[in-house]
DNA sequence: TGGCTTACATACCAAACAGTATCTGTTTTT
DNA sequence: AAAAACAGATACTGTTTGGTATGTAAGCCA
């Protein structure tokens, strides 16, 4: 059985993730964080060294949810080309995907850390560094069984299309209209189809 | 001549702009402005209701700055497609042009006030409407005068294009690499050349 | 230049901030 | 079941927060 604090640990940093998501490192607060767990101070720093720390593991779980989930849809269909398109229905969610975990974690903590906080953004750094190489190895391994034809590097083209996805992301939490996220992801399909499909 | 006061607070606004985009709104305290200013904080609630009207000022003052811009561009041409073309390459250095302002208005805002602050959101969404419109108006006098052909209406494509946009800048502030910025603009470039030009 | 007005500084407030030392009750191990 | 180890609550630290009441000096107009 695990250990009582390994539960708390977990427990703490399940409830707190969503909060710091979305209110940010700075706009969250310590009491903000007892409040919601019905813990005390002391449980939360005898678990955590320190606020940064526990931000740090907070926005970690988030990132690791959402690799898993692309993962997930990565590893369901065979081709790349459809493994492509299931990436793009999953984006079509994101919204509802990331309803939970108070936004994109990439986008509000990026954004957030930006400048402020070192650990934070190189840890979103890292998740998109990421993110991207699952990208690229889908179309690498698309090209090599000539499946689909690049233009451009495959990391190169997996940037391109993560940034446009980044985009509809950001509109659609900035103005809350997924509107965006449907139409651009849709946009991406067909641009998707046109431009690699063998 | 101007009142003593009102260069004040101009003054106030222009120092306290990109302190407020860098940091957040929560992320800034009235004595990180004092500081700033070397004025005091009877100065600067002399002359601002409260820390939430003064960084809707400084947003007001950013976005004012972005519009200007976008508008200056915008008429240096005759034609859409110039316009647009014209547009794109403004884009191209947008980190340039936003460092002095501290980044992105409409990104860091946007994400910053999210849910937290219904005045500065609801300033950057008018602000998103704001550039749409005035890329909606150059596509429709292009489309008027067939200069230019589109599939979807044009405040349609002028949201895609936009969004594109916001995603390179969302990629390249959070990564710090401006490579998201040039790489997305060129390929736009050629998008557009490719999708509406006649 | 006198006197009124306006702009800014000083000094302060209660509340909230992150963090911690200490104590107690509960697990866990022997 | 007793001893040792640990987890978490309580109560507190000094500092910083946004905001304000009052004092003072500079600006402005007659």
């Amino acid at each position: 059985m695990t250990k009582k604090a390994e539960r708390t640990t977990a427990y703490i940093i399940e409830t707190v993730a969503p909060i710091f998501n979305k209110h940010g490192y700075v706009g969250t607060s310590m009491s903000d964080l007892t409040e919601a767990t019905g813990l005390t101070k002391g449980a939360i720093y005898g678990n955590f060294e320190n606020k940064e720390a526990l931000a740090l593991s907070a926005f970690e779980y988030n990132r690791n949810l959402l690799l898993s989930a692309i993962d997930a849809k990565l590893s369901e269909d065979d081709g790349a080309m459809d493994k492509l398109f299931t990436l793009i229905q999953f984006y079509k969610q994101y919204d509802v995907f990331t309803l939970p975990m108070g936004g994109c974690p990439i986008l509000n903590v990026g954004v957030d850390a930006q400048g402020n906080n070192t650990l934070l953004s190189a840890a979103v750094k890292e998740t998109i560094k990421d993110i991207e190489g699952k990208i690229a190895l889908v179309l690498e391994n698309g090209a090599k069984s000539d499946e689909l034809h690049l233009s451009v590097p495959p990391l190169q083209f997996a940037k391109q299309l993560f940034t446009m996805i980044q985009g509809a992301i950001a509109m659609s939490t900035i103005t809350r209209d997924r509107k965006y996220l449907i139409n651009t992801l849709t946009y991406l399909e067909h641009l998707v189809k046109k431009e690699i499909k063998k």
